[in-house]
DNA sequence: GACTAAATTTCGGTA
DNA sequence: TACCGAAGTTTAGTC
């Protein structure tokens, strides 16, 4: 991984065109080829960069670029896109090459598939006499989160979210249309679960006849004894 | 912005759970306080971060954590959400800190904009006879991106996406749901059109009687001579 | 300020 | 490998 501190302008042109003018920015480039272009705020997102595979050359600048103070330009070039990010530094302030080696990757354990596993395992909540019938049931057009039976041992779709947009409510809908069709489960009923309802998600959802619930994700675990893990 | 090439590992514990076992990484401290753990390849997203407004706190080792070979902590908490972010550090290889100043910004110049300005110009790829109406016409849920009349002076709200998903259908749906409840407007057909569509949103799209044409970006914006600004 | 839609989305899983 | 859905999504624009 090198780093570099410098006085620097950009230009990206592929799917978008961008320009970033002169200014001391961060320039990272790693082992695989990429390059990223930070700023001192702004977190998480490079202001500019060019994912890997990719080349980097560095070319002289034209006696008209060096009259205008540029002293190098690193052209980085994608393979197979065609995109091309263009950096021309007027001013290097620092520069520092180190060896980093593989890393050994990320372990995440993310939120709405541990709401599944909870929501499975306290089906209750859904509504009493609930009985879970598997989660990732499959359908053509993909996997329904939860499929349960209800009291009197109707069909139920559960769609899980973390927030609940109009967009889940368009998918569930879908699966309900689908599932509806099989002369098997219909009648479905759809459930609408999350931690957060968006007003106009829960609208629609009222309007097509599909249950909201809000779930306490805190509460949840509580009542789960194997996650006492962090602190 | 303050550079640190580290033997670490990393806790997170926020809206998900995630642990980085020992290894060398960069450490990126920006200005506004937000932090960075970025490994050597995998380009474009940090492996681990904290969003700003954070504070960054610099803690010593407990006797146990000493003996495991850990020689500092830091400790970065968010203000608003109470996640965590747990830096273990073992060595430091490289420390420098610059000073970058003020970003004036990125200019950009999408492609989803592009693509609507060039449409609305040559609004007869859409079908001969066709006339523009209005861009970015409102409706009570949003805009439709191009509203325009066919041969036979019938409505035709178009919709335009870089990548035609189902989102985009679904969306292009509820337009022509309300569209079509407004007697001034009504009938109002649907043009779903996208540099590329996915078999999925081109059958779902057919399914509802909304027609789908793919743009050529290229030849659109060649046919448009107020273009040939970039190379 | 809330909400909606786009993103050079990126990233991971599955058929 | 293509496709589909989630993301600690983030970010930008509009009402």
């Amino acid at each position: 991984m090198r780093l570099v501190i410098a006085r620097c302008s950009v230009d990206y042109a592929g799917r978008l065109s961008a320009h970033l003018p002169l200014a001391t920015r961060l320039l990272l480039l790693k082992a695989d080829g990429s390059v990223l272009v930070h700023s001192d705020s702004l977190s998480y997102k490079p202001l500019n960069w060019m994912s890997p595979p990719c080349t980097v050359s560095i070319i002289e600048p034209d006696p008209g670029q060096a009259d205008a103070g540029v002293s190098e330009i690193w052209k980085v070039t994608q393979a197979k896109t065609a995109d091309l990010l263009v950096i021309s530094i007027h001013e290097i302030l620092h520069d520092s090459a180190h060896e980093l080696g593989l890393d050994p990757g990320l372990q995440k354990d993310g939120v709405e598939a541990h709401l599944q596993k909870l929501l499975a395992e306290q089906i209750e909540l859904v509504g009493h006499g609930y009985r879970l019938v598997r989660r990732e049931y499959m359908t053509a057009i993909g996997p329904v989160d939860i499929l349960a039976k209800d009291d009197a041992c109707a069909s139920v779709a559960i769609e899980i979210k973390r927030r609940g947009d109009i967009d889940g409510v368009e998918q569930l809908t879908r699966y309900l249309q689908l599932m509806n069709r099989d002369p098997h489960l219909a009648p479905v009923t759809g459930v609408f679960a999350a931690q957060e309802i968006k007003p106009q998600a829960r609208t629609l959802a009222q309007d097509r006849g599909i249950r909201c619930l809000v779930l306490d994700y805190d509460a949840m675990r509580g009542l789960d004894d194997s996650d006492s893990r962090l602190f």
